[in-house]
DNA sequence: TTGTATTTAATGTAATTACATTTAATTTTA
DNA sequence: TAAAATTAAATGTAATTACATTAAATACAA
C-alpha cells in the first residue's frame, strides 16, 4: 500500500529519490483532500491558509510581506490572494500608518466565522491521523524537518 | 530549524495538524527547488514527471490514462501536458490501434536526450539527501506511506 | 540635501490548472 | 442487433499561478 503501489512504479533509483517523490505525492494528496473539503465554502487552499495565518495574529494586522513569510507555498502571490479575500469581505485591507509602502491586512468577523465552520470539517478530517499516535507523528515531523535541513547550507 | 521556524508559527493545535502542514510545506519546498532546476531546460515539473513516466516504460507506448495513474498530481490534465511535450517534439502521440478512443504516447529520442541532461542536474541535487542515510530515508518513506494509509478505508 | 538603492505591494501577461462539458469509441444490456 | 451506459481523451472556460515589471515609499550614501 505504499508509494510504489500508488504510482505503479516498482523501483526507484535510490531511497532518496523515492523519498523525494513520496514527499511530493503526500503533499499533493493532502492538498487534494483539503481542496475537496473547502469547495463547499468557496475557498481555495491558499485562501484558507491566508485566513488561518491572519487568525493566528489574534486580531493584529499583518503586512502582505509578513503573510508571505508564513505561507506554505512561498511562490504564490499574497497580494492577489488578499484581493480575493477582500472581495469576499473576509478581510480588510488598509494603508499601514508606519510605512506607507506597506499594507495592513486584518481578518474580519465574517472571516473568523467562516474559519470556524471550515475548521469543524477540517478537524474531523485531520482527527483520523491521531490513530498514528503522537509519538509516530512527532517522528514524522522530525524526519521531514531533517530532510529539509540537509540543505540548510544552501 | 524545523517547520515552526520556517513558518514562524510557534504552536499547532495538535501534532497531527503540524504533520499535515509539514508534509504540504515539504512537498512544496521540493517542487520549488525542482522548478528552479528545470527552468533552464524549459520544462515544468509536471512535464518532467510525464517524461520520466514515459521513460519508465522502456520505449513502450502508454495511453493518456495510464500516464495519469502514475502522475504525482492526479488533478492535472495529462492530455494538455502531452500537448506541450508534442509541441516541443519530445514525445509522439498516435492513435492506439487496439482502442481507437485511446491515444498512445511515446517518448522520442529527443525526449530521452533531454532527460539525460536534466537528470544530471536533478541527481546532483538529490544526492545531498544521501547524507541522511538509507535507514533514515526508509523510515521516512515508511512513515509517509503509513500517514496516507490511515485513510485507506476512505 | 539629493541622488541612488532598496523595500513593499500591485499589476500585466502568458502559462497552467481546475473543472465541466463534449466527442468519439467501446461495452453492456435489453 | 439497437439503445443505453461507460470509457478515453480533448476542449472550453474561468480562475489561479509564475514571473517580470512597475510604482510608490523609505532608507542609505555621497
Amino acid at each position: 500500500m505504499g508509494i510504489s503501489e500508488d504510482l505503479k512504479q516498482s523501483k526507484f533509483p535510490s531511497e532518496a529519490a523515492k523519498a523525494v517523490v513520496n514527499a511530493i505525492y503526500t503533499g499533493n494528496w493532502i492538498v487534494q483532500k483539503q481542496q475537496e473539503l473547502l469547495k463547499p465554502f468557496g475557498l481555495t487552499v491558499q485562501q484558507y491558509n491566508v485566513l488561518r495565518i491572519l487568525r493566528g495574529q489574534q486580531g493584529n494586522p499583518m503586512t502582505v510581506l509578513a503573510i508571505t513569510e508564513r505561507m506554505l507555498d512561498k511562490m504564490s502571490n499574497a497580494s492577489r490572494l488578499v484581493d480575493k479575500l477582500v472581495e469576499k469581505k473576509l478581510v480588510l485591507r488598509r494603508e499601514c500608518p508606519q510605512d506607507r509602502r506597506a499594507v495592513d491586512v486584518l481578518i474580519l468577523p465574517a472571516g473568523m466565522d467562516l474559519l470556524t465552520l471550515v475548521d469543524q470539517v477540517q478537524n474531523d478530517w485531520g482527527k483520523q491521523f491521531d490513530a498514528l499516535g503522537v509519538r509516530r507523528l512527532e517522528e514524522m515531523n522530525q524526519i521531514l524537518d531533517e530532510f529539509r535541513t540537509v540543505f540548510s547550507h544552501n
